[in-house]
RNA sequence: GGAGAGAUGGCUGAGUGGACGAAAGCGCCCGACUUGAAAUCGGGUAGAGCCAAAAGCUCUCAGAGGUUCGAAUCCUCUUCUCUCCGCCA
C-alpha cells in the first residue's frame, strides 16, 4: 500500500512510476472515485452528527408526545444514512481494490526498464578463480562426491527436490552458523520463525496481488506456505507501535521455504539451483524512513563481505523499475560466478520495500519528536546464505584437479576436523 | 478434539445502556526545584478519517453483523489468548 495522498498531489508522477513498474492502472478513473468517495463520507458524516447531536438531547425531553417526534426525526435521519453507507460500501470496496492493485513506487536512482535485461552491472568484486584443468559443473562434483540426490528425490517427492548428504549437510549448518555468528554482533536478533501462515500475514507482505501462482497454500488450514522467511518475520509485528529507540530493529531468520516454481518449466531443471524447497539464513529489519536507504546499503555490504570472506567472485546487479516486484522501491542482486556452469548466478539479493508492507500491515513507530506523532517504519529483507546455491558455488569454486573439494577457511571452524570433500 | 475464562490507549488495568474516547497507575513530553542528575511537584499525552490547514465533525474498546433514539456495556457469528482434560514430536 502506498499513501494515497502521494497519488492525489503527484497524478502525473504517479503515472510514470506504474510505467516504469509495467502495471497498468487508470489514474483518472482512480482519483475520480476517490473524490466521490471524499464526497459522500462527507455528506454521511454530517447527517450523522445531526443525529448523535439529537439523540444526546433525548435525555432533557419530559413531554411523552415531544419525545417520539423526535425520535422519528432521528429515525427518519437514519435512515437516509443508512442508504447513503450502502452506496459508500460498494465504492469503498472497489476504492480499496485498487489501492491494493498499486505496487510501491520505484525509488528516484532507480533505473527505468523493462526487466532483467535492463538491470545495471555496478561492479564486479574479488578474483576471477582460475583453474589449470577443466573445471567441472555441481552436478558433476556432486555426483561424484554423492552429495547431492536428486532421482530418489524425484521418486519421492517429484521434480525439483533433493536429498542433500554427507558433506553438504555439513557444509548447510557450517554456513548457517557463519552467518549467525556473523550477524549476531550486528545486534541481529536470531529467530526461527513459522513457514506456514495467514493469509493476512502473506498479503500484508504484497506477494498476493500477483505472484500468488508462486505460492503453495494448504486450503484445509488456509495457511500459505512461505517462500522465504521474509514473509512471516515482516508480519511478527503487525498492528505494533514500536518505539523509536528500538530501531533499527533487526532479525536473522533461518527457516526452510518454499516455491512453486510455476512459471519456470524448462529453466534449471536438473540439480538443486531451482528447487521447490531450500533452506535460507535471512536478514530482515525495520527501519526509521530516514534511514532505509543506509540500511539497505549496510544489508548489501553485509551481503558483499559474507561472498568476499568467502572468496567468490561475483557482481552487483542494481534492478531496473520492470525487475523489482510489487514490494521493493530499491533491490540489488548479487551474482557469484559459477566457473563450472561459466556464468553468474544470483545467490543473495536485497530489497528496500520503505512503507510499503508497513502500512498494509499497519507496524508503525512513536517518534521521540511530537510533531512526527506515529509514523510508519521501513521495511527492509536480504539474504544471508541461499543454502543451496551457497552450496553449489562453493563447490565449483572451490574444486581440485583430483575432483576433490577444499572447506573454505572461513567455514573450517564450523565443520571441524574437515578441510576438503574427497571422492571416496 | 472436549470443558471453561478472557480480549479496553505505548504498557498494566477500572468501567455492565446516555454525563465514557474511556478512571487510576506506569511510560513518554514540557515546566518548576537542582551546579547537573535522581527524587518531588505542576501541566500535557490514544489512533484513524474528512478538511490546504486550524477549528470542527465522524469512526474506533479483538473483528464482522444485529438490537436501540443512544452500545466498551445487550444479542449472534468469527478470530486470537489463557486454564483444565485428551492426543502428540
Amino acid at each position: 500500500m502506498i499513501n494515497i495522498k502521494f497519488i492525489r498531489e503527484n497524478p502525473e508522477k504517479f503515472k510514470k512510476a506504474c510505467k516504469a513498474k509495467q502495471v497498468l492502472f487508470d489514474t483518472d478513473y482512480f482519483l475520480e472515485l476517490d473524490k466521490k468517495r471524499r464526497e459522500m463520507i462527507q455528506e454521511i458524516e454530517s447527517l450523522k452528527a445531526r443525529q448523535n447531536k439529537e439523540s444526546s438531547e433525548i435525555t432533557k425531553l419530559q413531554d411523552a408526545e415531544i419525545k417520539r417526534n423526535k425520535i422519528e426525526k432521528i429515525k427518519e435521519i437514519k435512515n437516509r444514512i443508512k442508504d447513503l453507507e450502502r452506496d459508500l460500501k460498494e465504492i469503498e470496496k472497489e476504492h480499496e481494490n485498487l489501492m491494493c492493485q498499486i505496487p510501491n513506487m520505484p525509488l528516484e536512482d532507480v533505473k527505468v526498464g523493462r526487466g532483467e535485461e535492463d538491470n545495471e552491472i555496478l561492479r564486479h568484486e574479488g578474483k576471477i578463480p582460475k583453474f589449470d584443468f577443466e573445471p567441472k559443473n555441481y552436478l558433476e562434483i556432486t555426483k561424484r562426491l554423492d552429495l547431492i540426490d536428486t532421482e530418489r528425490a524425484a521418486r519421492v517427492s517429484g521434480s525439483r527436490f533433493g536429498y542433500l548428504k554427507k558433506e553438504a549437510v555439513l557444509l548447510e549448518f557450517a554456513l548457517i552458523q557463519f552467518a549467525l555468528d556473523t550477524l549476531i554482533k550486528k545486534d541481529f536478533i536470531p529467530v526461527v520463525p513459522p513457514v506456514m501462515i495467514k493469509e493476512k500475514a502473506m498479503w500484508g507482505m504484497g506477494y498476493l496481488e500477483r505472484g500468488k501462482e508462486e505460492i503453495y497454500y494448504l486450503p484445509k488450514d488456509r495457511l500459505y506456505l512461505i517462500g522465504t522467511s521474509e514473509q512471516s518475520i515482516g508480519p511478527m509485528h503487525m498492528n505494533e507501535i514500536l518505539k523509536e529507540e528500538d530501531l533499527p530493529l533487526r532479525y536473522v531468520g533461518f527457516s526452510s521455504c518454499f516455491r512453486r516454481e510455476a512459471g519456470s518449466y524448462g529453466k534449471d531443471t536438473k540439480g538443486i539451483l531451482r528447487v521447490h524447497q531450500f533452506d535460507k539464513v535471512e536478514m530482515f529489519s525495520f527501519a526509521l524512513p530516514e534511514y532505509s536507504q543506509k540500511e539497505h546499503e549496510f544489508f548489501l555490504f553485509l551481503e558483499e563481505e559474507f561472498l568476499k570472506k568467502l572468496g567468490l567472485y561475483y557482481r552487483v546487479v542494481k534492478m531496473c523499475t520492470g525487475d523489482l516486484g510489487d514490494p521493493a522501491a530499491s533491490k540489488y542482486d548479487l551474482e557469484v560466478w559459477l566457473p563450472g556452469l561459466s556464468e553468474f548466478r544470483e545467490v543473495t539479493s536485497t530489497s528496500n520495500c520503505t512503507d510499503f508492507q508497513a502500512r498494509r500491515l499497519k507496524i508503525r513507530y512513536k517518534s521521540k519528536d511530537p510533531r512526527l506523532g506515529i509514523q510508519f517504519v521501513h521495511t527492509l529483507n536480504g539474504t544471508a546464505f541461499a543454502i543451496g546455491r551457497m552450496i553449489i558455488a562453493i563447490l565449483e569454486n572451490y574444486q581440485q584437479v583430483d575432483g576433490s573439494v577444499k572447506i573454505p577457511l572461513v567455514l573450517q571452524p564450523y565443520i571441524k576436523g574437515i578441510t576438503e570433500i574427497k571422492p571416496k
